[in-house]
DNA sequence: CTTCAACCTGTAAG
DNA sequence: ACTTACAGGTTGA
């Protein structure tokens, strides 16, 4: 297995703090190796392949900062696989001058690291799935879940260290194979119905857009639709509402500018920035959805909640989702109590619990118990 | 239009 | 052992 390198510091990136924390939920971390390990689609291959990350955790002195990766597949070339990261990682973003910059405008930047956190560019179906999920729920079980959909949905990709690898089911592959009861016994609870909704719905977006996948449907409204009208969009899935749908437009369709902004958020808009609307600025928002004619997204909409999505980008500016990244992890970690500064929550996945599905819906304990790093 | 209970499940904490 | 609270929300009444 040969590993190629890519420059970045640990400043700009940190795998610990982007691949495990909240963001993307397939990666897998080979505790022994210290190798995050997952399946990716690079487009204009037609076949999914394995990817294996690392980074050294101490740089010595005068040394070069990198990220190194290796994969398994029949027709990638390192280059394409290099690129596909840089994009994935989207290593031109400069994150430590856009620290600087937020430094500048929000003196609550002061004191902070970056900790290496991005904000990745997922594959949006992916991401919307994924985060359907996400809701009144915890990391360690919405790992969980995705990774059984890529088991039982999915299309086996092949193994590396003894592990077999999955694509991520198509909305194709949930409608002819899944079942909401299905869903249920996996242990999806009442997110199954919102599953088998949206895949449903989404093969009707692409006879609407009259295109043949997932992804094209996706590149069709982000191309086409304003924010408002893609979130209009998003929010006619059922089990999406603004932070689902936020979401899959900042890690899914690179906005960003835009704050999904859930319970943590609020916490420290209101704490840190003193973040309240008064009614006339609550009555202004509804009536910029009506004027708009956004019917699903007014009905779906919390102005309070809307009001510090649009405070915050406006005080962050054209990477404000990064900003809250950043702080999205620190408030996290000190709420948890549990993490040191500069560490985000990590969570590991054991390798010999993954193998061996058989037919039968077993599941559960696919996924080791989350592990708090001192 | 706002408010609020209900919703599945796994796990840590009482 | 047994109970309760909570987790990056959304829905429907």
């Amino acid at each position: 297995m040969k590993f190629h390198r890519i420059l970045v510091s640990r400043e700009a990136l940190k795998l610990e703090n982007v691949l495990q924390a909240g963001q993307a939920f397939r990666w897998i971390w080979d505790e022994k190796n210290d190798l995050y390990m997952t399946s990716i689609l690079i487009p204009g291959h037609d076949k999914y392949g394995i990817v294996i990350l690392r980074q050294k955790r101490i740089k010595k002195e005068q040394d070069d900062e990198y990220i190194e990766f290796a994969f398994k597949h029949p027709t990638w070339e390192y280059s394409c696989v290099e690129n596909y990261l840089k994009q994935y990682f989207r290593l031109e973003v400069d994150l430590v001058a856009q620290l600087e910059n937020w430094t500048l405008k929000d003196p609550n930047f002061l004191n902070i690291s970056s900790q290496g956190i991005r904000i990745l560019s997922q594959e949006p179906w992916e991401t919307l799935i994924s985060f359907i999920c996400s809701s009144n729920n915890n990391i360690s079980r919405i790992t969980k879940m995705c990774h059984n959909l890529s088991t039982y949905y999915g299309n086996k990709i092949g193994k590396f260290n003894d592990m077999e690898f999955y694509s991520f089911p198509t909305s194709e592959q949930l409608i002819e194979k899944a079942t909401e009861q299905e869903l249920r016994d996996l242990g999806f609870g009442y997110r199954a119905k919102y599953i088998i909704e949206t895949a449903r719905k989404m093969i009707q977006d692409q006879k609407r857009f009259n295109v043949s996948t997932d992804q094209e449907v996706f590149f069709h409204i982000s191309k086409n639709f304003s924010y408002e009208k893609i979130r209009e969009h998003l929010m006619g899935y059922t089990g999406v509402g603004p932070k689902v749908a936020d979401c899959v437009c900042l890690m899914g369709l690179h906005l960003d500018h835009i704050v999904p902004v859930d319970v943590h958020v609020t916490r420290f808009a209101k704490r840190d920035y003193n973040i309240a609307a008064t009614k006339t600025e609550l009555a202004k928002i509804r009536e910029s959805y009506n004027s708009l004619n956004l019917p699903i997204t007014k009905k779906k909409i919390n102005p309070e909640l809307d009001f510090i999505r649009r405070k915050l980008t406006e005080k962050w500016g054209p990477f404000a989702g990064w900003a809250q990244g950043i702080l999205f992890s620190k408030e996290v970690g000190s709420t948890a109590g549990a993490t040191v500064a500069g560490n985000v929550k990590k969570r590991k996945r054991s390798l010999d619990e993954v193998d061996n599905v058989d037919s039968s819906i077993k599941m559960k304990k696919s996924i080791t118990a989350p592990k708090i790093e001192a």
